[in-house]
DNA sequence: CCTACCGATCGGTAGG
DNA sequence: CCTACCGATCGGTAGG
C-alpha cells in the first residue's frame, strides 16, 4: 500500500525514504540524525546523498505523497452516488485503514509538516486546508439532507481527524483489539455521534 | 489558570516556563534552542541557566504541571455522586476548557514529551497510562449500567482524547465558532456518539 | 559508495 | 546578569 513497492522494483531512494519515514515517527524530524538514518540504511552519511538532495527533501516527498494520496481519494468519493452518511462512512474508513497501514508516514507528514520548508510549507498548508473544506462540505451536505445532526461542520472534521490519529497510541501498543473491531468501535462513536436520530 | 500567577507572585522562572512552553509549542523542543528562549525573555542565554538546570528542566516542568492537575480533577470527579455519563461528561468539559486555557503548556505535554529523559520519561509514561484507565473504568462503569453504548472503552477514551487535542487547529485560527460553542459541539459529536439510545 | 573535512549551531560552564 | 568560550554534533560538500 502507499509507495511501498513490489521487490522487484523497490528502489535505494525507496528504501531510504521509508527508513526515514520511521526515524522521523520515532525521533521527531529535528532530533533524528543523518548519521542515524545513514546507519539504519547500513552506508556512511555522506552516501545518502548521492540518492536524495537534502533532508528536507526526505520530510517533502513522505508528506505530499501522503497529501496526494488522500486528496486523491476524495476525488473518488466526491463523484459516487451515495448518501452523504455512506460518503462520511467511507471517508473515515480510509483514514483508519490508512493510519493502520502506512502508519509511519502519515504519523510524519500529520505531525512533522512543520518542519517543511518554503514553498513547500505554504503548499502543503493549502492543500490541507482545502481537504478540510472538501471534508466539511461532505458533512454540510447531511446536515442539510437532514442526514446528519446539526453541528460546526469544520469543528466535527477536526474532531474526526484528530480521532483517527490517535490509533497512533493503539498502534504502539499492538494489543487486545484488532484492525476491523478497532474500525468499528470508531464508526460507532463518530458516525454515531453525528448520525440524526 | 494553571500555573499562571497573579501579577504579584510570578517570579522569573515563571515567566522563563512560560515563554519556554509557547517557544516549544511553535517550533518543536529540539528546533527551540536557548538563544532563542533567552532572546524572548530579553536576557543573554547564559543568565537563563540561573533560573534553570537546563533545557529538559523547563520540559519536565510543563509536562508534570500539566499531568498533575489533570490526575487531581480525577480524583475529584471520581469521587463526586453522579452518573457515569455525567462523570464523563464533565471530565471532556476540563479538557477541553483546559485546552482552550493552557493551550501552550498542554500542547507541548502532548507532543513533545517523548523528549523527556529518564526517570521522567517513564515516569510520565507511567501517569499516563494510569489516567487512561481510570479514564477507560468510568466509562465501563457506565456501560455496565447500560448508560453508555457497548464499545470498547479504551479506544473509545484515545478517541476522546485525541479529538479534543484538535482543538489545537481551531486554537490556532481563532474564527467564527467561540469557546462555549465549540464545548457544545464536541460533547454533541462525542457524547451523543457514545449515549445509549 | 567512502574518507576527510567544513562552517554553523547547539547546550552549557567559568569567572566575574 | 554578562562576556567569553568549550566540546559536541549537526547537515552537507569535495574529491576520488
Amino acid at each position: 500500500m502507499g509507495r511501498i513497492k513490489t521487490e522487484h522494483n523497490i528502489s535505494r531512494k525507496d528504501v531510504i525514504i521509508q527508513k526515514a519515514a520511521t526515524l522521523f515517527k520515532e525521533k521527531g524530524f529535528k532530533a533524528a540524525s543523518m548519521r542515524e538514518l545513514a546507519d539504519i540504511v547500513g552506508v556512511e552519511a555522506a552516501s545518502l546523498y548521492n540518492h536524495i538532495k537534502s533532508k528536507n527533501e526526505l520530510l517533502n516527498i513522505i508528506c505530499f505523497d501522503v497529501a496526494n494520496r488522500y486528496i486523491h481519494k476524495m476525488d473518488e468519493i466526491e463523484n459516487e452516488k451515495i448518501s452523504s452518511l455512506e460518503k462520511l462512512s467511507k471517508l473515515v474508513r480510509y483514514h483508519i485503514v490508512g493510519m493502520i497501514n502506512d502508519f509511519d508516514e502519515v504519523y510524519v507528514s500529520d505531525r512533522e509538516w512543520k518542519h517543511l520548508d518554503n514553498p513547500y510549507l505554504s503548499n502543503l498548508q493549502t492543500q490541507r486546508r482545502n481537504y478540510r473544506k472538501r471534508f466539511a462540505a461532505i458533512i454540510e451536505e447531511g446536515i442539510k439532507k437532514k442526514e446528519i445532526k446539526k453541528i460546526d461542520a469544520p469543528t466535527a472534521v477536526l474532531i474526526i481527524l484528530h480521532a483517527i490519529s490517535g490509533i497512533e497510541s493503539w498502534h504502539r501498543s499492538k494489543q487486545k483489539i484488532n484492525g476491523k473491531e478497532l474500525e468499528e468501535n470508531m464508526i460507532t462513536i463518530l458516525i454515531g455521534g453525528l448520525k440524526n436520530k
